[in-house]
RNA sequence: GGGUCGGUAGCUCAGCCGGUAGAGCAGCGGACUUUUAAUCCGUUGGUCCCGAGUUCGAAUCUCGGCCGACCCA
């Protein structure tokens, strides 16, 4: 009966524009011919070298001792470039690691071998098997005994000079950026750095790498409209999550003192160069710190993270340089705004009716309900987050606008909390944890409040993380960081997309 | 949501003061045994994003729409 149901749901499908053109109704018809031969699609070839462990290793022997030592190797990977010149011909193939020169001749090859070759096509998967010699202009290749097609391409490569440059074809297509463009492959290649700098800095901190639910029953931790779903079996809604936060904080309860989680989030909010519908972050929280102690820790995270990748702490981005090995700045909202407004004085600042006549003269959204703090962080917000280029804390964070964080035990009306700024970019947020059940439960409240008054990303309240905390959080400090903003950071991406595999796009 | 730019051959792009579409690469055929985006000769290939309007005639001008990139909110 469930299957039933499930037969009748409407299934998802693709369906592509009709593309066939003349060139892949040629190589259909070359595929065609190679199924009349016998096996098209074989997968017996032994591949044994890696393009680029063959360069590393005999890119400096010379054409004599190459000549002499005889290297018999076998290479595969998809034909790049291809170069036909009668009786011989070059080709050349790429594999994960790189790129090798293959030389195919009637001499080395056969007539025969040599003929077929020249109707291989840019992007077909070859094998090829044959000894390493240097050409006249010092190239390390293989000169080719053996070789066969192992793929056909039925599609054809892009133009082989610029490559792919197509923004939309890129993101929708990342297979054929992957292959055409080495500047994508790069990215990708650092964004796994990155993440295994980060696990590795976490490791040697004694954190638990831990899994939270990605489907909850009630969104929480972050202020953000969630993606809903639904439970068939047990016949209700399920969010998308929105944050890990509050899974986090219960395993801190029940005595993982140190826990971090690297994953997705979603969020049911727009596009844009800075916003991908999920996103990953690193969540991470530590007991017995505080907020001024996750400042200094990110600062060593980073300026880490950036020296075992990149090689330095000195990153260009857009441009501009800075230096994430240097302490980072320290402001709090009102200096931040001072900073690149200095005409507003600390009482002007500090004086409700003025802030919200200069949100009203920028036009900016800001909440009428707001207190100072709230109004003071739309100002902050419209004056000074996309200034703040270099890396900079921002603190003392409004308690209306952060309900899961600490208050100062000296001004009840903000929290002990930042969050890292750098190229203009908020990257990074953290605080003491709230961890006052009853405080807690007021904010919830407040909140739920907030949420009938029309606010849609106020946040739902969570009977149960309250009774998690009944039974004791303790003092604790964590913190969240959007990866793929740092991996934007660290790989001068102007966008969001160009650090996602597969970027969220309309369907085709 | 607003603004700017763009959508022409499989790819990269010209053409856009209206006269019915071009180059390079890729493909196909030919020459060429050390090329490097090989070169040379020949050649196939188009829903000029979609729709409407203006006009004798629209890739080109006008309007509407779709899609994308960037900037702004």
């Amino acid at each position: 009966m469930n299957q039933r149901n499930h037969a009748m749901t409407t299934e998802p499908q693709t369906t592509l524009p009709q593309d066939e053109n003349q060139i892949i109704t040629e190589r259909r018809a070359k595929l065609k011919a190679i199924r009349e031969k016998g096996i098209a699609f074989p997968n017996d070839f032994e591949r044994k070298h890696l393009a680029a462990n063959l360069h590393a290793e005999f890119g400096e022997k010379s054409h004599e001792d190459l000549e002499a030592a005889q290297i018999h190797v076998a290479v595969a990977g998809r034909m790049m470039l291809k170069r036909v010149m009668g009786k011989a011909s070059f080709a050349t193939a790429q594999d994960v690691s790189g790129r090798i020169q293959l030389f195919v001749s009637n001499d080395n090859t056969g007539e025969a071998a040599h003929a077929e070759f020249k109707h291989y096509d840019l992007g077909d998967i070859l094998g090829a098997e044959g000894v390493l010699f240097k050409t006249k202009t010092g190239e390390l290749s293989v000169r080719v005994t053996k070789i066969r097609l192992l793929t056909k391409a039925l599609r054809p490569l892009p133009e082989k000079f610029h490559g792919l440059t197509d923004q939309e074809q890129k993101y929708r297509q990342r297979y054929v950026d992957l292959m055409t463009n080495e500047e994508t492959r790069n990215t990708f290649l650092i964004r796994s750095k990155i993440v295994q700098a980060i696990r590795e800095f976490f490791a040697r901190h004694d954190y638990l790498e831990v899994e939270t639910p990605m489907m909850h029953v009630i969104p929480g931790g972050a202020s953000a409209k969630p993606f809903v779903t639904h439970h068939n079996a047990l016949d209700m809604p399920l969010y998308l999550r929105i944050a890990p936060e509050l899974y986090l904080k219960r395993l801190v309860v029940g005595g993982f003192e140190k826990v971090f989680e690297i994953n997705r989030n979603f969020r049911n909010e727009g596009l844009s160069t800075r916003h991908n519908p999920e996103f990953t972050m690193i969540e991470f929280y530590e007991a017995y710190r505080d907020y001024r102690y996750l400042m200094d820790f990110t600062e060593k995270l980073f300026s880490e993270v950036a020296r075992k990748v990149l090689g330095t702490t000195v990153i260009n981005y857009q441009g501009k340089e800075l230096d994430l090995g240097q302490p980072f700045h320290r402001l709090t909202m009102v200096q931040a705004i001072q900073k690149y407004h200095p005409q507003f004085s600390d009482a002007q600042l500090n004086d409700r009716d003025f802030v919200i006549n200069e949100l009203q003269d920028l036009k900016a959204k800001y909440k009428p309900e707001d207190g100072l703090g709230g109004l003071q962080l739309s100002l902050f917000e419209e004056l000074a987050e996309a200034h703040l280029f270099e890396p900079t804390f921002i603190v003392d964070y409004p308690v209306e606008t952060s309900p899961l964080a600490r208050a100062s035990d000296t001004r009840p009306d903000i929290t002990e909390r930042f969050e890292l700024f750098i190229v203009g970019r908020e990257i990074a947020n953290g605080f003491s944890e709230l961890n006052d059940p009853e405080d807690q439960e007021a904010r919830f409240d407040a909140q739920v409040a907030a949420k009938e008054a029309g606010d849609e990303e106020a946040m739902f309240k969570d009977a149960d993380y309250v009774r998690a905390l009944e039974y004791g959080l303790p003092p604790t400090a964590g913190e969240g960081i959007g990866i793929d903003r740092l991996v934007m950071l660290l790989t001068d991406a102007a966008s969001i997309r160009d650090v996602i595999l597969f970027p969220h796009m309309r369907p085709e």
